[in-house]
DNA sequence: TGTTAGCACTCTAAGTGTATGAGTGCTAAC
DNA sequence: GTTAGCACTCATACACTTAGAGTGCTAACA
């Protein structure tokens, strides 16, 4: 579909207008914020010829146009600007993640807030994902005599820790037995074979120590099932309810984004998909019928080279995608650049 | 203020009428739902005085009554029964506990979910507060080559942990040095004594050590400033976008309780009033603007006979008193055990 | 003296009617 | 291809009406 380059111009200012107040925009102040060389009549006949064409629609008779997702569409194809972050928000960005360095979660969950700030949006993060992930090493730190915690890392650099108490105190030899155990069945090998079965076997070939190495051992693959998924971390979901046509269904869609496991499977399935440049699903485009009102942005990030997670934005149709993709797409750069940083070593 | 048993019975109906249904409560319907031997005139009568006593109000004059803030306030102090909670809850509550058992956080945020589910309101706790806190332990954890995580523990069972990195290899030598200046400087010292310009005078006193081990003290700094202060833990703010008396300024008190560290002086200042039950602030009794519309209960947990931090709920008005008080005071009092239980050792 | 029936009164919510204005589509002229 | 002009549509606002719920008051009753 070919527009004339004065269709053009009209399609995009009615959509950034329209992103910019919320109201239905009518031909007289479509003619007088742009300062055109026509009348409104002549605009008017070009908003008919769009509105046949499907790029608009109207939400009655005597109102302006708004734009129809078909037309969020075209204009978030052809005809959109990229806006260029100054230097400046930048380095803001960069010095806000540096703070969580070496921590891959933390890292996203600043990531993520960052970005809700930014774009007063929802925004979405997965943790590295990983199949051929091994477990790297695990440390059993004592906390008090009956107490330890339990750390894990992979080698996706995934870090988990989990408390645990014994029935009676912790001994060097306990310690010693641990660590064996550990050497001798986990690293190298994915956080899987860490399975409540697998440990059940081991804590009865133990013998007569088994009854103080349980509590461990079960800690042990609760901190392994932890590493295991990717999981979805959630920020600035509050930012939706200033939106006014979240107004009354603001709760739907919170609960949605809080519960659901399901569009971790939305981002997981374009994980995989080995591309790299922000998709954006516009309004009915999301599988999900509470998503229907809304517009998704989502970019993966890479590790070392290697597709691993998403970052995303959820916000009302009428979001500012010509802010908000450049902006995505550089942090999930620069998040890139980070994890595969703490990765590496 | 005595009233007579009829008022009394008819306060207390008018009530609870009122927290089940959301709608005003009419003397004909009430009459009916009582099956009372006297008459809707004769309750008008009684309805009226109620009013002139300031307990009742009428959002208009064609609508029943509801309970003004004072007839609320007799309501929980005279009129209440206490709902027991049965044993099936009291076990279900405990199991869920059970399973964070021996880190202090996650306790009170198990805490902090299982309420704000029960309830329907947004649960708030505080961690405990302890000024004669001090430092008991600190482990270096080896993560990579160039990252360790730094372990803090605290008299007050604060656990925090916190990833850094280093510019060059960690060494055993690092690692020892690392340990003496913890033990000589921290250990059984308040955790205020690892302030950053006490960081940097050890560094200075390091020589040429000092490059490699500021990231490490630095960090160090970081996770004692952050068990240093009581936080603040929300749960379940998205239940309050549920209540119709919310509609449209939801996002204002969301906004509140997510940024307000002013709500912790009102919890902090009653941790310190050494009482010990449920505390109940009904709209205009709470200082703060945002919560006019708004009820809030809170009630200290012990820790080892000592009043150390608080659970509170924060919901309408309309609430069910009779129900919340006594949950929130069966859990503070398990919370309370379980904390003991981690601190003790 | 407390209780009750009855009735006039008040006020909201819902529905109807009307004016206003923004914005359109169409047509005829340029 | 562009424009001015005009009839048309529809949301919004406002005034008005009606029905119904609930009240307060009064006079009669036990």
């Amino acid at each position: 579909m070919e527009l004339s380059e004065r269709k053009k111009k009209l399609l995009a200012a009615i959509v950034e207008r329209y992103i910019a107040t919320g109201e239905p925009v009518g031909s007289k102040t479509l003619v007088e914020s742009l300062d055109m060389a026509v009348s409104s009549a002549t605009v008017r006949n070009e908003m008919a010829e769009l509105s046949n064409m499907g790029l608009l629609e109207q939400p009655h008779t005597s109102a302006g146009r708004i734009p129809s997702e078909l037309g969020y569409r075209y204009y978030v194809d052809r005809l959109m600007g990229q806006y260029e972050l100054s230097p400046n928000e930048k380095r803001l960005m960069e010095a806000k993640l540096a703070t969580s360095a070496g921590d891959v979660q933390k890292v996203l969950e600043t990531a993520g807030s960052l970005l809700s700030e930014m774009t007063r949006c929802a925004a979405v993060s997965t943790t590295p994902a990983d199949e051929a992930a091994v477990v790297r090493r695990v440390e059993l730190v004592p906390i008090g005599t009956r107490t330890a915690m339990i750390v894990m890392l992979t080698s996706s650099g995934i870090l988990k820790s989990r408390v645990c108490k014994t029935f009676g105190e912790i001994t060097v030899d306990m310690a010693e037995s641990f660590y064996n155990i550990v050497n001798a069945n986990f690293i190298g090998k994915p956080a899987a074979a860490m399975h409540i079965a697998k440990i059940q076997t081991l804590a009865v070939s133990l013998g007569e120590k088994s009854l103080d190495m349980t509590p461990l051992l079960v800690a042990l693959a609760d901190v392994a099932a932890m590493t295991e998924h990717t999981e979805l971390l959630l920020e600035g979901q509050s930012n939706l309810l200033s939106y006014k046509e979240y107004a009354g269904n603001a709760f739907e869609l919170i609960e949605f984004l809080r519960h659901s496991e399901l569009l971790g499977q939305i981002f997981s399935g374009y994980a995989n998909s080995g591309k790299h440049a922000p998709q954006v699903l516009i309004g009915q485009e999301n599988r999900f019928r509470e998503l229907q009102n809304s517009s998704m942005i989502f970019d993966n990030y890479e590790i070392a080279g290697r597709e691993s997670g998403t970052l995303g934005l959820i916000g009302p149709t009428r979001m500012d995608y010509a802010r908000l993709i450049p902006s995505l797409r550089y942090l999930t750069e620069i998040v890139g650049k980070m994890l595969s940083d703490t990765v590496e070593e």
